[in-house]
DNA sequence: GCGCGTTTTGCACGCAGTTGCATAATCGTC
DNA sequence: GACGATTATGCAACTGCGTGCAAAACGCGC
């Protein structure tokens, strides 16, 4: 159950109505956990309810912005949160799964699918490296700013692994018909 | 939806009961699609009733070994879908968030949280190295081994990048009490 | 100040996956 | 041949997440 700790560490950095946080979410967090804007309002509300947030006080009724921040209580949580442990997550590649059908039954129309998923890892690649760029220009910078760095790398790396790895199956696929 | 297909795969390669397709799991497609006992013996229901795959003729009773072998139907539809198209999952990586996280309200606790998670992905790196030393000893196989030993190769590969960057964030991290 | 599109919030429903528990057959042991 | 452990299948309830749709406020043009 992350996505109310993610919440919760995306309104520490900026209070932000749902909407807001909707689209922090689409290009920093979301890299990493994804969220859809229900997701958000739902969970908003039940940390709402845990007192965990709360609303800044404004007329409230629907349709209307409401900007939330968080209470000390949802601090002490994110605190213990952050401590505690968690196994990974047990993996789910569809595209593997589909790699794996393809040497049992036959590699038709798996070679385009493997070109798009190329096309769709390298624009994510750039994305972070503009982003490196950007945010990251130096090195030997703050403790907040290295985990930041950090968390960055990983998706640097793991697409710089999904472009290679594609790259290399499409390489040893026999070619197909129309390519 | 992948895990009709790769239970169909799975049953192309060996037709099983719903207790062996689950231990199977365990050990194959499962690094890359799990899933427990439950989800294999309704989703093989649902696949009998499409008629994708069936049971062999038996008497049918609860706590019988129930043999599923695949239909024609049922390798036509997973060849259908091997050239389908899908979108590669959003990213969900708890150990992100918590990184995110430690990154606003402080790294403590979080170390030993890494330090587990090092040991997780080096035993599973040990596995899939096993693996591959027992059923790709050579390289130049056919290729259907090729697709199969590429998973694989995956695998390492997502492991390996796990076990660097996880020691790099250990490096980095201040040092806690009591490590 | 009225209509109309946009912004923002929210509800309802359904599906996939997980957990806990139940039930039936089988096998070993004494 | 009775008992308990193990094997094998299955049901029920719950949770997290996604999709589709609705509703209230706001902003703009005329």
């Amino acid at each position: 159950m992350s996505l109310p700790h993610a919440i919760l560490t995306a309104l520490l950095e900026k209070p932000s109505s749902g909407l807001e946080l909707t689209r922090r979410f689409d290009k920093s967090i979301g890299f990493f956990w994804s969220a859809t804007h229900q997701q958000i309002y739902r969970e908003l509300a039940r940390l709402e309810d845990a007192e965990l947030i709360r609303a800044v006080p404004q007329p409230p009724s629907r349709g209307q912005r409401k900007e939330y921040e968080v209470l000390p209580d949802g601090r002490a949580e994110l605190r213990r949160w952050v401590a505690a442990g968690q196994d990974p997550r047990p993996v789910r590649d569809p595209l593997m799964v589909r790699v794996r059908a393809a040497s049992v039954v036959g590699t038709e129309g798996l070679a385009a699918e493997l070109h798009r998923h190329l096309g769709l890892h390298r624009a994510q690649l750039e994305e972070y490296r503009a982003i490196e760029e950007r945010d990251f220009p130096v090195e030997g910078a703050a403790d907040e700013d290295r985990l930041l760095h950090g968390v960055l790398r990983a998706g640097i790396a793991q697409e710089s692994f999904w472009v290679g790895w594609l790259a290399q199956m499409l390489d040893e696929l026999p070619p197909e018909e129309g390519e």
